[in-house]
RNA sequence: GCUCAGGUAGCUCAGUCGGUAGAGCAGGGGACUGAAAAUCCCCGUGUCGGGAGUUCAAUUCUCUCCCUGAGCA
């Protein structure tokens, strides 16, 4: 058939067990796993980041985890082209790519595609940053309103990040924010996508979020962040700001109790959690099921796949 | 038992020289194009501990009771 291949994309907020949905699949049809998620990329963190196990990982392939460094940046651009080849070399294989993660951005930029803005240099970049420093984002931002009004009516000026990303591109190519994204190709992911999400309210997923995080603990968390820290002792680096490092790595140099550190995990994860909710809330074409629903998704799946073939 | 300090939003506290009150955090909603587990925006009525007194008016002053903390016995 010469259609486009198939990809399956399975998300939801954390802690849902979309892994576990996953691995249902594969048991019923050869599959490999391709994480989206932007903290279990690093390989200095798989329990904290609650990258698959042992056991989950001998099931069937797993592509995209823990294989960077915490010193190491990852950007929604990177994972693309990663992303990419990955399923490339799935469908090379004859097996199906479960896409599994939470990361939204990553998401899009891979169906809908991404600007090609290039590489930003990183004198310029770093001018950038610290003037952001010293006169924080709203100076940047007044200079938007002139340069790039489109853009700087969608972002706030109280946006670090966005303030500085619109600088340095300008800065950098010539070319606003706004040029960018309405000039370049979108190009739509040349896949058959279907969109599985596993999803349960909050209040529900609250107490299984803080069982994880004992579960983690149990399971060697705050070993693993000292020993990242031997590794990295750049508080700053990439890797350092995924939810339970940070908390941890205070606890580790004296900040505090271990108990306070254990609060403030489980009080980011259930803020972070939210956000993804409200981010998968308005992404379109998803069909949803309960965690547990493991066969349910499978069936779902394997239907889906027998559609495309019919 | 005595002295002092407190009792104000779910939590920590600010404040009202008497005109019924507001921050941070939590919580809710939202945005999102190379940091995204990031970054950012919007949302604040609560017997101001109970009762009584003074007053046109008390959460604010006075008295009393209750509770908490510290000190002294």
């Amino acid at each position: 058939m010469i259609g486009k291949p198939p990809v399956v994309c399975l998300l939801g907020p954390t802690g849902t067990g979309k892994t576990a949905a996953a691995i249902a699949v594969s048991r019923r049809t050869p599959a490999s796993v391709v994480n989206f998620d932007s903290r279990q990329v690093y390989c200095d963190f798989p329990v904290i980041t609650a990258q698959p196990d042992a056991e989950e990982r001998a099931a069937c392939p797993h592509l995209l985890y823990g294989f960077l460094p915490t010193q190491e940046k990852m950007s929604a651009a990177m994972f693309v082209k990663l992303a990419v080849q990955a399923i490339g070399e799935v469908h090379a294989r004859g097996r199906l790519p479960i896409l599994v993660g939470g990361t939204g951005l990553y998401l899009r930029s891979l169906l809908r595609g991404i600007a090609p803005i290039p590489e930003i240099p990183v004198d310029i970049r770093q001018r950038v940053l610290d003037r952001i420093g010293k006169e924080g984002p709203q100076s940047l931002y007044a200079e938007l309103q002139h340069d790039d009004p489109e853009y700087a009516a969608i972002i706030h000026p109280n946006d670090t990040q966005r303030n500085a990303r619109a600088a340095e591109v300008f800065l950098a190519t010539g070319k606003t924010m706004t040029w960018w994204h309405q000039n370049s190709a979108h190009t739509p992911a040349p896949f058959d996508t279907v969109k599985v999400g596993v999803f349960i309210d909050l209040d529900a997923l609250a107490p299984r979020l803080a069982e994880r995080i004992d579960a983690m603990l149990a399971a060697g968390a705050l070993e693993e962040a000292r020993g990242a820290w031997e590794r990295c002792p750049d508080p700053d680096a990439p890797g350092w700001s995924g939810i339970g490092c940070a908390e941890l790595l205070e606890h580790l140099r004296g900040g505090v109790s271990l108990d306070e550190a254990k609060a403030q995990w489980v009080k980011n994860t259930r803020a972070y959690a939210k956000r993804q909710i409200t981010w998968f809330r308005k992404e379109e074409g998803i069909d949803w099921f309960a965690p547990g629903q493991d066969e349910a998704v499978a069936d779902h799946v394997l239907r889906w796949l027998e559609g495309r073939d019919g």
